[in-house]
Formats: structure tokens, sequence, C-alpha cells
RNA sequence: GCCCAGGUGGUGGAAUCGGUAGACACGCAGGACUUAAAAUCCUGUGGCUUCACGGCUGUGCGGGUUCAAGUCCCGCCCUGGGUACCA
């Protein structure tokens, strides 16, 4: 035996990992902690592809290295288990979603331990288990006993908004009672008034509403219009529906983006979403009516020649007026039945209409009309603008389709065509603000508007209360119960609340979610929530249940919560970027505020590994019949293009047609094909990983041919991480060669006989060691694993042609292959005479000694084109350097008898003649 | 439209601080070993030009800064991702 056996290594060292538990992580250490975290995968029933491990390789390669560093490293893995297609399954077979999501997370499983990775599986956490999601249900009780205080910046208990009612009532813009009027209110009104503060609350909110899926999606679960999963048609409907104040947050979320080191793609995403607008409220009278206006260019209010309202706006009956009211009301009926998908579809199309009534200007008293118009949107702001053609551009496409004059008030632009949006210039025709810059303009305005007591500067933000209640089955049922139409918690103490057993996955004939189906769905007798958690519930404070994920009696020990803190090492898809990751900093903050957990931010550094796509392959059937034609051919007919397995086409993209046949017998048994050069030659299309397409690679199958090192070598060795790549295994041979190069170091060629040398190595060979150690240690430190493959083989490159099999170099070099390659790895390490495992030996030190050189081949060029090379010692006189230069015979012919202008000498790195 | 990435050989990519562009790997061509194959090893491989030495050219396009630009600045073009009337 002395080949690489990679099938028999991967095999017994993934059964010694198990057998001696080497990963499982203890929360009582001496040493500093690390906790790396992978963002976990919804189990479906395709199975793992060669895309999802991608960022499992790359977290793992940091585990294992920090291991070897020293520190004390948390890396689990689990599953978020709810979700739609396990319940779309079930609705279609009858089937439990609990059976189906079990058998997908067994299939998983067994996918990832095939890889090799080092995670202490004995903390495996399924957001479907009543143990984990008791938890979740506990954290939505504490959102519902909560209120964000704006006094203190924090959450707090609704006790102390109460306790606030009572000894001093309340007022604001929208609600306003005495601590007497208070306490005479009716159990249901305070009920109701408390909603409007608690984090978890009811309220009628417009949702989106899938009737395919039969359930609400968040916004970010739709795109153009259509559903994410499914792409079904969504419309806007009006629901009582339970939502977390994530609002409350906005400011905090902003700001903390400052302190997380994440990419600046991604926190711009963040940001945009977030999208705070500072500006000022403003009111407008008209004759029978108020309308409260939002701008963040409060210093062109004298560039206002209309107002416009949105078609949902709550005085809009009051405003329409005389002979305009029929066709105002006309436009309204019609815009607001306008599905939002149609409203996006047609941006470009202006309408609106006059409503016949005018409001007066604060500063000139002008009559300034009152327009109704689709631009402008019911849920942002206030639904009503103050336009300023001049300065804003869809203001100003509006007054020109509808005539409406255009008053320029700052400086700057062009107004006859287009308006001038940006905030330059100097305000002109403005009374008071004449002369003043757009920011001392926006300052002065507001203070004039405020002292008026016409609107006061103010902070919107885009971001949405996010709806939290899904008409589904398969989540976590909402812990609530109504007395008297008073929701109330359920008592800690008898939670879980466990999703009960049903018949049958679908609404009730009266429309109601499926738990209503439940046997006794009550609680002390009063009826139970009917609604579930959506999907990202469970994923919103996972990491925290990984700290001590078998704790009964709490989310996880304050001992391991102080410990473990926060996650260092965060990896996963950047499609997450407005959701998950939003959600997930919020409850953070929550807990946070409550005093449950020490952090405020839950992730310190965040990568987003790219996806790896498949190619699809492509073949072209004349419409209308069953002949099938080469891609080369297909120009000359009319053709659709079909998707056909991968696995039936070869390298040069040559169709096997038998093999076609064979797999869909019925398509293409009787099919005729016509041929180029005797071959039947598919097209090509790069893309999504999906069964759909026919081009799944399941991991599986690569760790048959080429073995789980080699795999994982190769995904680090495609490109950068954060990149996007097309999956392709040309070039993965190249992989599985270094690895046997690396094997045959420490093998005698001849008789394949282990065989290491114990002689001191030469200085040529500690120096091609250290090189290397360097070389690794810093790239892991920047994610850079595509350039430590190819160290890798460079350095083996190097000691072959050495001929070098000394264990001083081979056996430091095992380590630091270890977190790439662990499998050949532990073997090699245990060939070496090393018990015990590699996973903790220590990483190698650096020495850098080794690299010192006292020499350097200096390129010389002449006006930065490099001619030749002379060797210099390092230490050499810089003019010295310079005369040896001058008198060279090469520099000679390049001067061309002429005098150089100037020499330039860069130590160690160049030297440059300029003529 | 706006925001964020990115554009380097036949291919994936490297060049981390402005200093020899194309590391490493695939592919391709030629060779060694072999009865043969596999495996392995060696040589060559950006383009144009030259018998050769060499020369010219070259990092999406056009300018600029610099002794020196893939890298910095200005203006474009293209590709991928996000977002969508946010006042």
């Amino acid at each position: 035996m002395a080949t690489y056996e990679f099938r028999r290594i991967e095999k017994d060292w993934q059964a010694y990992w198990a057998k001696n538990n080497t990963f499982k992580t203890e929360n009582i250490s001496e040493k500093e902690k690390f906790y790396v975290l992978d963002m976990f995968p919804y189990p479906s029933g395709a199975g793992l592809h060669v895309g999802h491990p991608l960022g499992y390789i790359a977290s793992d390669i940091v585990s294992r290295f920090k291991r070897h560093k020293g520190f004390n490293v948390l890396h689990p893995m689990g599953y978020d288990a709810f979700g739609l297609p396990a319940e779309q399954y079930a609705i279609q077979t009858g089937q439990h979603p609990a059976l189906t999501t079990d058998e997908n997370i067994k299939r998983y499983r067994e996918q990832l331990d095939r890889i090799g990775f080092s995670y202490d599986w004995s903390r495996e956490i399924k957001t479907c288990d009543p143990n984990y999601y008791k938890w979740t249900q506990w954290i939505f009780i504490q959102l519902f006993n909560s209120w964000y205080n704006p006094n203190s910046n924090k959450a707090e208990n609704i006790d102390s908004l109460i306790a606030v009612f009572e000894i001093s009532g309340f007022t604001n813009d929208e609600l306003s009672f005495t601590k007497e009027e208070w306490l005479a209110f009716p159990d249901k009104i305070k009920s109701d008034i408390l909603l409007r503060f608690r984090l978890a609350f009811l309220s009628e909110a417009m949702v989106n509403w899938c009737p395919e899926l039969g359930t609400v999606l968040a916004n970010d679960e739709v795109k153009d219009g259509l559903s994410e999963r499914g792409g079904f048609p969504v419309e806007r409907k009006l629901m009582i529906q339970w939502s977390l104040r994530i609002s409350a947050y906005a400011e905090r979320l902003l700001t903390g983006l400052e302190n997380i080191d994440w990419s600046d793609s991604l926190k711009e995403a963040q940001r945009n979403w977030i999208g705070k607008s500072e500006g000022c409220s403003l009111k407008f009278y008209s004759e029978n009516t108020e309308i409260e206006v939002f701008t963040t260019r409060p210093d062109t209010i004298f560039g206002v020649t209309y107002l416009a309202i949105a078609p949902e706006h709550p005085s809009l009956d009051l405003l329409c007026v005389n002979e305009f009211r029929s066709l105002a009301l006309d436009y309204t009926e019609k815009a607001k039945n306008r599905s939002e998908r149609e409203r996006q579809a047609e941006v470009k199309n202006i309408t609106g209409a006059f409503t016949g009534s005018y409001a007066k200007h604060p500063f000139t008293n002008e009559a300034i009309p009152i327009w109704i118009a689709d631009y402008v949107l019911g849920s942002y702001g206030t639904g009503a603008v103050m336009a300023v053609p001049a300065h804003d551009s869809r203001d100003y496409s509006f007054a020109t389709h509808f005539n409406l004059p255009i008053k320029e008030v700052v400086s700057g632009g062009d107004i006859s065509k287009e308006s001038f949006d940006a905030k330059t210039g100097n305000i002109i025709n403005s009374d008071f603000l004449n002369g003043l810059s757009v920011k001392e303009g926006i300052k002065r305005s507001i203070k004039e508007i405020e002292s008026l007591n016409l609107g006061k500067g103010k902070t919107n933000y885009r971001l949405r209360d996010a709806v939290f209640g899904r008409q589904r089955y398969w989540g976590e049922p909402i812990p609530i119960f109504y007395e008297n139409g008073i929701p109330k918690t359920f008592s800690e103490n008898d939670l879980p609340l466990i999703l009960p057993e049903i018949d049958k996955y679908l609404p009730t004939e009266s429309g109601e979610p499926p738990l209503a189906r439940a046997n006794n769905w009550t609680y002390k007798g009063l009826a139970v929530e009917t609604t579930t958690m959506p999907g990202w519930a469970g994923s919103s404070w996972y990491f925290l249940r990984y700290m001590d994920p078998d704790n009964n009696i709490e989310i996880a020990s304050k001992q391991a919560l102080n410990y473990w803190k926060d996650i260092d090492l965060y990896m996963g898809g950047s499609e997450h970027a407005t959701g998950h990751l939003l959600y997930f900093r919020f409850w953070t903050k929550f807990l946070h505020d409550l005093g449950i957990i020490p952090t405020d931010e839950p992730a310190k550094k965040l990568i987003n590994q790219g996806m790896i796509q498949g190619m699809s392959c492509l073949i072209y059937r004349v419409n209308q019949t069953s002949k099938f034609v080469s891609i080369g051919l297909k120009d000359q007919y009319e053709t659709t293009a079909i998707h056909i397995d991968i696995q039936l086409v070869n390298a040069g993209n040559e169709v096997d047609i038998e093999a076609l046949k064979a797999w869909r017998p019925a398509e293409f048994n009787e099919a005729v094909f016509e041929l180029e050069n005797g071959k039947l030659i598919c097209g090509t299309e790069v893309g999504k990983m999906s069964k759909r397409w026919h081009n799944v690679v399941n991991p599986d199958d690569v760790c048959n041919d080429f073995g789980a090192d080699t795999l994982r070598l190769y995904e680090m060795f495609l490109g950068p991480l954060q990149d996007a790549k097309p999956w392709s295994t040309q070039g993965i041979e190249g992989v599985l060669r270094f690895l046997r190069k690396f094997w045959r170091l420490f093998h005698n060629n001849a008789q394949e006989n282990f065989n290491v040398s114990l002689e001191s190595p030469s200085k040529a060979e500690y120096k091609i060691l250290h090189k290397t150690i360097k070389k690794i240690s810093e790239d892991i430190d920047n994610f850079s694993f595509n350039t430590s493959v190819s160290a890798f083989m460079v350095c083996v490159n190097e000691l072959q042609d050495l001929q070098c099999n000394k264990k001083e170099i081979l056996e430091p070099l095992v380590v630091l292959l270890s977190p790439f390659a662990p499998h050949i790895a532990e073997e090699l390490w245990l060939l070496c005479g090393n018990n015990g495992g590699v996973s903790y030996a220590n990483w190698p030190t650096f020495n850098a000694e080794y690299l010192v050189e006292n020499e350097f081949n200096y390129p010389i060029s002449f006006n930065g084109k490099v001619r030749f090379n002379i060797n210099f010692a390092l230490d050499m006189d810089a003019a010295d350097m310079e005369k040896a230069i001058l008198n060279s015979e090469q520099t000679q012919k390049y001067l061309e008898g002429k005098a150089p202008k100037k020499l330039i000498i860069v130590k160690g790195k160049i030297v440059n003649v300029v003529v």
C-alpha cells in the first residue's frame, strides 16, 4: 500500500473524528474563543449541490486554522427547518412536513459528513424542534411585552409605559389622553392603545397577499409583483396582522453598521433598505381641511406650484369638489385598483387628476392646486407631497404632462430642459431665503416653519414594520390567546405551544388558517391565535442557541452567552442582505436591550461567498416536429430550446444520443436528429443550479470520483471566495495531481513505502517551508484561499525538484495543509509517527530569518521597459550600483550613445534609467 | 434611472503598498518511460515579427498624472448583482 487511496483514508478519518468527538467544544475554557458560523441551510428535497459547500469549506478552513492557533472554536451546524416547500409537498401528498423535513435533514447530514467538516454535531439545532421553538415563542412574548422608549433609546417592559400613562397621561401627534382618562378606559381600549406601542403588535396593515400560496409575504419575499417562492401573483390587501416594530430600531440598525466588518456593498444595501431621509413636515390648509406633507427640500418652498396626494389619502373625499369631483373620484378608483405590479410596470406612464381644491401657500398666500397622483405613495411619509417641478424630476414630468407652472428657486440648472435636483447652487425668487446656499436654506426654512407652527424638522425611514403572521401550518405557533377580543400571551411555563396535528394542511372552508382545523385549539378555554410565524423567526436568533442548545430553563446560560458573546466570522450568501441579516440584527439588539445577551450586534465579521452557478445544456427542437438539430444548424429553422441533463453531454458539448433516448424514451426514441460532422452539439447557458434545468452536480459524486480533500481544495482553487463562478470540473484533475505529488514526497517512489528522512534540511528547503508558512497564514487571514492552494502547489513542485523528503520540512507542511485537506493530513501525520490526530497540532511558527536574501537580481529598465537583469548585493551602496549599471556593456547598448537623464534605484525592486 | 461589484491569454485565475503583467492550474503541442495503455515525468505555450539573437505590441475604450500605471485621476463602453416613483 502506498498509492494515495483517498476513499479509504477519508472514510477512516471521518469515522475517527466521529468516534473520538474530535470537534466537540466546551463552554468553559482557558483558551480564547472564536465563533465561526455558517448560515444554516433549509433542507430541501433536492439535497446539497456543489454550490452549497463553498462557504462551508471556507469557514471550515478558518475553524481548523484557529484550532491550530490555540483558540477554542465554536463551529456548529443546524437546519432552518420550517418553510413552504415541505408544506406544499404535504398538501400534495398528505405526508406530514415533519417527516419530509426529517428525511431531508438525514440526507443533508450524510452529504455534509462526506466532505469532512469539523462541526460540533452535539450542538445541532432544528428550528422545527419544540425544544428550539419554545424559545422562539418565548422571544415573541418578550417582544409583545415590550415597547421602544425613545428617551432611553431602547426597548423596555411595557409596564414602564403603563406607569407613564397612569402618572401623566399621554400626548403625541396621533393620540392624547389624561391619566384620569387612561384609568377610566375599558380594557379593550387600553389593549388597543398598548398595541400601538408593543414591539409585537396586531394592526390593520396593507399586506402582500398571495392567494395561490394562501399567505401574506414580506416585502423581500415579493419580486416584481410575484412571490419569490413559486412565482405566483401577489396583491395588496388590508388585513389584521401580527407585525414586529423593526422601524423602532431603524436608526440603531443604521449606525450599528459603522462598527461591524461587513462588505461595503452589503452595508450599502442595508442603508438603502433602511432609507433614512431628513427633512421636515409642513401643513398646507385648504378651505375645508389641512394637508401635511413631508419634504427633504423645505428650501424650495417658494417653488411649490401644486400639491400632490396619493389615491389612498384619507382627506381625498373632502378635497374633491365641484365639477372635478366625479372625474377625480373616478381616477382614484382606477388608480387604487391597479395592482402593485401594474403600477410598477407603468412607471413612465404619468397619470393624475385635479381635485378642484386649492391650498394656501404658507408664505405667499397664493392658491396652489391640489392634484391626485399615483406617483405619490400612500404608505410613505404623509401620503402627500409639495411639488416643486423645477427641482424634482418626478414633479417636473408631472407638471410638464399636465401643463402646470414650473418656478425656479435654486440657480445652477436649465429648467427649460430638465429639473435641477442637485443640492448645490443658491436660492433665488424666495423672499427671506434669497442668496442662501441650499444647505443654509434648509436650516433657515425649517426654523421659519417651526416658528409659524406649521411643521417641524423630521426624519423619515423607508424601513417598514415586518409582517409576522402567516396563514400557514408549517411554522411556529404564535403563543397568543384572545379574551374578549384582547390578545394575551401564554404563560412562559406553558411553552412550548406545540404545533398540533391536523387532518389537512389547507385553510378551513371558511378561509381560516390551517391551525383552525386543530381539535380544541384553546388555552384555558379561550381561542388561540391560528396564524404561525414566518420563516425568518427561527433564524433571527439561532446563533445564540448553539452556545447552549440543550438548556431547558433559558435560551442559553449566562455563562455561555458571556463566554461566546458574538460571531467572529459569519459566512453566507448575499441574497440575505435585506431580509435575514436585518431581522437578525434587530432581534440581537432587542435581546440586548432587555439585558438577556451581552452584545448588540450578532456578527463582527461577515463574508459573502459567491454563488457557484451551473452550466446547463440545451438542444433545439424544430417547432411542431420531433426533429432536433445541432446548434450550428438551428438558425436555419424556427426552434425551441430544451434543457437536457448535463450528464448526457461530454466536454466537447457533444450529446450522447443513445443516453438521451434512455433518459427520456417517450420524448426522444422516435426523434430525428440532424447532425453536424456526425455529432449533435448542444448549446450552453450559465445560471442557477437547479433540478429544473437538469444541471445539478452532487458533491457525493465528486467525492466518489476525486475525494473530499480534492473537492475542498478545488472549490477554493476556482477563484476568489466572494465571486460568482460557474461550476466546471475542468481543472479538478490538477488538484488531485497535486495531492498525489504531496503524498509521493513522503513515499519512496520505487518501493512505494513511507519514507521520510531525519536529515537536517538545507537552507533552500527551509526557505521553501517558511515562505509557505507565511503565505498560507496571511492568505487565511485575508480569506484568499485560491492563492493558498496555488502556494501549496508551488511549494510541492519546488520540494519535488529538490527531491526533499525530510521530516523537518514535511511535517509542518502537513499541519499547514490540514485545514484545507484534513483527511490526507491526518493520514500523513499518523504515518510521521504522531498520535492523537492533527486537528489540534500547533501551527508552525514562521521564522523570517530563512527568507533573508543578501542578493537581488535587479531588472534594469530604460524608460520603464525592462531590458536585462543584473545581480547586486542588497546592502550595496546606491552610488556603486549606479556606477556598475552605467559601465555595463548592455547599458551602453540601450543608451545608444546618449547620456542618461536620471537613474532611479528602488532597493530590492527595480532600476529605471531615464534616457 | 440610482446604488454596489467587476472587465487581464484558448479557459479558471495571479500580481496584497505605483515597481519584471500572465504565478498556479486546466487545455493544447511535442518528447521520455511502456509491447501497449493508464499513471508519472520533461519541454514549449499572450499576439505579431525574426532561421536565430532579438524587436514591436499587449490588462474593455479614450485621455491624463508619474522615472514607472492592470494598479492612481477624468470621461466613456460593456457585464453581473441589488433596488425601484421613498418626496
